[in-house]
RNA sequence: GGCGGAGUAGCCAAGUGGUAAGGCAAUGGUUUGCAAAACCGUUAUGCGAGGGUUCGAUUCCCUCCUCCGCCUCCA
């Protein structure tokens, strides 16, 4: 598996540093509110790395965190009248329902922030005595960038434009932080009282911690100071990765990630989803709209994920078909290759290119475009050679994460009596072949929602969709 | 203002210094009483615009246009 690394800015091949064991850390959802599809192109990625790896025959170790304590989630919990934990439980619950859904592997560790509060404070007090950070007056604790000299090297951002607080941002909200420099970030925030009970004791005071430093304490705990691949939205790069490598690198010494995987945002309409625009979805509203899940994860893999890529509902009918196509085509894969053919080797062109595809930088699309190919020119093939390319087709699949719609059958139970009566008394019309009557009465099933296709000994009914 | 990304057919979207994957849609054919479904085809002399390098550029270089993201707690 070769892939693109954000930090070097080179594709690099992916080998476990432990020689057995790729270990990895993705930054998980902030549970205050339904994720978005957006969120989710994200964690789908990350799913289809870890499924490409293991399905390569790599082991992976995955942990990924639940960020279950900062302003939004103390925010919203307050104005819900829940205590923080039963909150973000509630949340955390729908996140994890929602990832079943859309078929992504549960991670091998899952830590929440607030089950960490120790270990936070612990690297707290190492970057205080080291010297890399400093507390304020108020009790809040920052860290001091300039102590740091790798620091903006991830992000490329001008060491001036840091040191001089010169972002608009920065600039425009420099009154409200009591900080040496407007660009240190903080490490543990003081209680306020807007924070209600949700504070911790801490060596400098009651308060909680700073988002950035969940995500080291983490890392620290699970993976140690040295692991094999940091990732998360681009959006993280600033400020987020930047900070964690300063205070990680500070604390903790060790080389920290060894490669940066960062999934560009999804965009909806041509611009970024917003609640004020209308235009995020999360799953819920798509199943509303009668989507399968599988559909929006056969969209998030359509577009390679360090470009942006343009969401529109249209998409998720072509996704529709499209895996109808690709089932189709496996049924009949399956059907060619016999009964008694058994065969794991991957030897079919088309499906080894498709892999190929997936194993360099993750190329989704054309992985998904190999898939249709070798299709088509698979069809053909029987016994031995239909399985060995159905094999090659499976080992794509799998490693996409998608799973096939299987053939709709003909639910008789289903149809009402007056339906079928009325199928009926058309397909004795049209054996005696008064097409008038038998078109009067297919569209009088049309009008009641359900669609008859004629067949050679018979005809099918299915609701309209 | 700083940093980064993108402009490929109606839509979505790969890709490459040697002449444009794939999906959807559309359309032609086979089949069907007609449809639907299915199957087999077709669909960008062209890859934002203009220059340059080259035997040859969509792919490299320059200029310009347009769009998008990030710039202190958003995946």
């Amino acid at each position: 598996m070769r892939l693109f690394d954000t930090l070097t800015r080179t594709e690099r091949d992916l080998r476990p540093i432990d020689g057995s064991t790729y270990r990895f850390y993705c930054c998980g959802p902030t549970v205050y509110g339904p994720a978005h599809i957006g969120n989710f192109r994200t964690f789908v990625l990350q799913d289809v790395l870890r499924r490409a790896l293991e399905t390569g025959g790599t082991r992976t170790l995955h942990v990924r965190n639940i960020t279950d304590v900062d302003d939004k989630t103390i925010r919203d919990a307050q104005k819900a009248g829940q205590s923080l934990v039963d909150f973000t439980a509630g949340w955390t619950a729908k996140f994890h329902a929602d990832c079943a859904k859309l078929g992504l592997l549960p991670p091998h560790i899952e830590p929440s922030a607030v089950e960490h509060i120790p270990q936070q404070i612990a690297i707290i007090e190492k970057l205080v005595a080291s010297g890399n950070a400093y507390a304020s007056d108020d009790g809040s604790v920052y860290f001091q960038i300039a102590s740091f000299p790798g620091y903006g090297k991830l992000s490329r951002l001008d060491q001036r434009e840091l040191d001089l607080g010169k972002t608009q941002n920065a600039r425009a909200n420099a009154d409200e932080y009591e900080k040496d420099s407007v660009s240190d970030f903080v490490l543990w925030k003081a209680r306020r009282p807007e924070d209600g009970d949700n504070f911790w004791p801490s060596p400098w005071g009651d308060g909680r911690p700073g988002w950035h430093l969940e995500c080291s304490a983490m890392i620290h705990t699970y993976l140690g100071d040295s692991f094999d691949l940091h990732s998360g939205g681009v959006d993280l790069i600033f400020p987020h990765h930047e900070n964690e490598i300063a205070q990680s690198a500070c604390a903790c010494g060790g080389h920290f990630a060894a490669h940066w995987f960062h999934i560009t945002h999804l965009l909806v309409d041509g611009g970024k989803m917003s609640k004020s625009l209308g235009n995020m979805y999360t799953l819920a509203d798509l199943e509303a709209r009668g989507v399968t899940p599988m559909e929006v994860r056969y969209v998030l893999l359509g577009g390679h994920y360090r470009k942006s890529m343009n969401f529109t509902l249209d998409s998720l009918a072509a996704a529709r078909e499209a895996l109808a196509k690709l089932a189709k085509g496996a049924r009949t894969l399956a059907a060619n290759m016999g009964p008694d053919t058994v065969l794991d080797a991957v030897t079919f062109g088309p499906f080894q290119a498709a892999w190929d595809s997936l194993n360099s930088d993750l190329n989704t699309p054309a992985a998904l475009g190999g898939l249709f190919t070798g299709l088509r020119e698979a069809s053909r093939l029987t016994g031995p050679d239909a399985a060995a390319a159905l094999a090659g087709f499976n080992r794509v699949l799998r490693a996409l994460g998608l799973t096939l719609p299987a053939e709709v059958p003909a639910e008789a139970a289903e149809i009402p009596d007056a339906i079928r009566t009325l199928a009926e008394t058309r397909w004795q019309a049209r054996l005696a072949k008064q097409w008038a009557e038998s078109d009067t009465l297919r569209g009088e099933l049309a009008d009641h929602g359900w669609l008859v296709k004629d067949g050679k000994d018979g005809y099918t009914l299915t609701p309209a969709s």
